[in-house]
DNA sequence: AAATGAACCTGTTTGC
DNA sequence: TGCAAACAGGTTCATT
């Protein structure tokens, strides 16, 4: 569910709402089947704790604290962070509640429990071991038309799965992959090392023109995703292939195909995708 | 090493 | 109508 755009939108979100300054006055856990076990008692000592800064890394959140811990949270398929008032009666699937000192609770919640809330210390370099194998942020200037050529040379996966492995670039998912292989016009199961250089270019150009339309819009939200404040992300509106098969392409009205790479439902336009 | 597929979960939608 | 299968935005592990 959440990609890069969806996990900026909550942080932004987050900030907007000043927690960060905020103490933790309480923490409630209550199911620790989550990526990684949740440990209650390692959450219930982050009460006391002040949250300093809200910080996104790929599809991370991470909530720094002033004890120089960091709590690291990700969202998986269906994970929400919400920001209720108090006295909220919590949810089926709201696994940790982090009861703010103004009364707010912030609260995880995911249904399907592949998301991950665990704390971390840093390394003496300011290291999270969960983040240090990860790929340049698509929105920095490391993520180049020359860097994504130079490394994909001699690679045979579907450039579609290979934008998609956060060792290659973060934030990039199911939907977000396959707009951005509409918009740049490069059929999704094409070899990513037969990409030339420009085609390269065009591509990078296009997942950031739309991770960035996304973060304007707040996300897209086809079921699960919503703000902390429930709202729903309005970029679903923009989607111009995700979910279409069938219908007609926006720009040259030819139905969208849908086919299967790596498991995941992949839509592209046959005519205006080579 | 790289590519592929299954597994982890629950909830909702689809198809017979 | 009812039930089973398919499917869902992510990551990780095992197997070729």
């Amino acid at each position: 569910m959440p990609e890069l755009p969806e996990v900026e939108t909550v942080a932004a979100a987050l900030r907007r709402a000043r927690v960060a300054g905020k103490k933790i006055r309480r923490v409630v856990v209550r199911c620790e089947k989550l990526r990684q076990p949740l440990v209650a008692a390692e959450m219930e000592k982050l009460a006391g704790r002040k949250v300093d800064a809200i910080r996104r890394r790929a599809k991370y959140l991470l909530l720094e604290l002033d004890s120089g811990q960091v709590l690291l949270l990700h969202l998986g398929m269906t994970g929400t962070l919400r920001l209720d008032e108090q006295d909220t009666a919590p949810g089926r699937h709201d696994h940790l509640d982090l009861e703010l000192d103004d009364g707010r609770i912030l609260r995880f919640r995911d249904p399907r429990r592949f998301g991950l809330a665990v704390l971390r210390r840093p390394d003496e370099n300011g290291r999270i071991a969960e983040l240090a194998a990860l790929a340049p942020e698509p929105l920095s200037d490391a993520f180049s038309g020359d860097y994504l050529h130079r490394i994909s040379r001699g690679r045979k996966s579907p450039v579609k799965n290979f934008i998609m492995d956060q060792r290659r670039v973060v934030g990039v998912g199911n939907i977000y992959a396959s707009e951005s292989l509409f918009r740049a016009g490069i059929r999704p199961t094409l070899p990513a090392g037969k990409l030339s250089r420009p085609r390269c270019q065009r591509l990078v150009e296009a997942i950031r023109d739309i991770l960035s339309a996304a973060i304007a819009a707040g996300g897209t939200t086809i079921s699960d995703f919503h703000g902390v404040d429930g709202s729903e992300g309005a970029f679903v509106r923009a989607l111009k292939v995700y979910g279409r098969e069938g219908k007609p392409c926006p720009e040259c009205g030819r139905p969208i195909r849908k086919t299967v790479l790596g498991g995941r439902s992949t839509f592209y336009c046959p005519g205006c995708q080579r």
